[in-house]
DNA sequence: CGCTCAGATGATCAAGATTCTCATTTCTAT
DNA sequence: ATAGAAATGAGAATCTTGATCATCTGAGCG
């Protein structure tokens, strides 16, 4: 098991944080909703309140663990921590989501932000379009 | 008057549309929440429901009049089209504003979709950083 | 192994933002 | 001015997320 990365975080290690860090590791979807995640878990037969996911997600989040991100819609997606920071490009039609990482878009980001006397600490970027790939297996919910 | 955009867009000239559509264009903040622009209607004596300032922006932003955008926390800001697209910079001390347009970055974007055979339809991009120049005017309210 | 208690959980309630409902009012066109 | 269509206002409703608080659980200790 990795409850280290629990341990780490200074996190107890409880029976909830548990799975959903095992279903933010195992699931196919590398985004996921806090309702998804807790859809999964009754599903597995767990018997977790959506407050604790909310709760467990945003510790995560402090701790992290995972990064939350606004991709559409009103409901905030949730994401392992990887290492390293990507950007997004979502399908208008089915939803998919694909990652990217551009050194020339970070660094004009910096550039700009400097044009501007800011000191940039962050940033969100996500690009909407169609991806002409249908049929593809990401439909919406 | 220019009630000439209004009637362009197909809407039926009123006086809440009016009235929101003057707090757009003479307002010295260029982003304004639905609250906001509730708040200057009321201050200004008139009565309008926030009901119909949520749902005239929404209309105003089918029209193309106005667009709508997520710099941060969970409400909305709305700002006058004004013909060219442009980004943002937020000030996580002051919550002051900026805008920019980089030719390269939006290059980039269309660049990086077409790498994962996405066709680019819109794009959203925040950077977060410190104006390095307090005492600047726009104080969180 | 069983005890203890700080910390975690779950059920429910609450808050904030935005939309919906529907009776009433206002435009626009005769 | 009149009528019909569309818009408005008040409040209820919805959706997402966070707060409360009584109960439960896990990590350390004997
Ligand atoms: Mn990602
Ligand atoms: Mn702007
Ligand atoms: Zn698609
Ligand atoms: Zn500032």
């Amino acid at each position: 098991m990795e409850t280290s990365n629990l341990k780490k975080a200074g996190l107890k290690v409880t029976l909830p944080r548990m799975k959903i860090l095992e279903i933010l590791e195992t699931s196919e979807t590398r985004h996921l909703t806090a309702e998804a995640i807790y859809r999964e878990l009754l599903e597995s037969g767990e018997e977790i309140g959506l407050a604790t996911v909310y709760r467990v997600l945003t510790q995560f989040e402090a701790a992290g663990l995972v990064c939350r991100l606004h991709l559409e819609g009103n409901q905030a997606v949730f994401e392992l921590e990887r290492g390293g920071h990507h950007d997004h490009i979502v399908c208008n039609q089915c939803g998919r989501v694909e990652e990217f990482f551009d050194e020339t878009i970070e660094r004009r980001q910096r550039e700009v932000a400097q044009h501007h006397g800011f000191s940039i600490k962050d940033h969100a970027l996500v690009l909407y379009g169609d991806c002409n790939d249908h049929a593809c297996p990401h439909r919406p919910a």
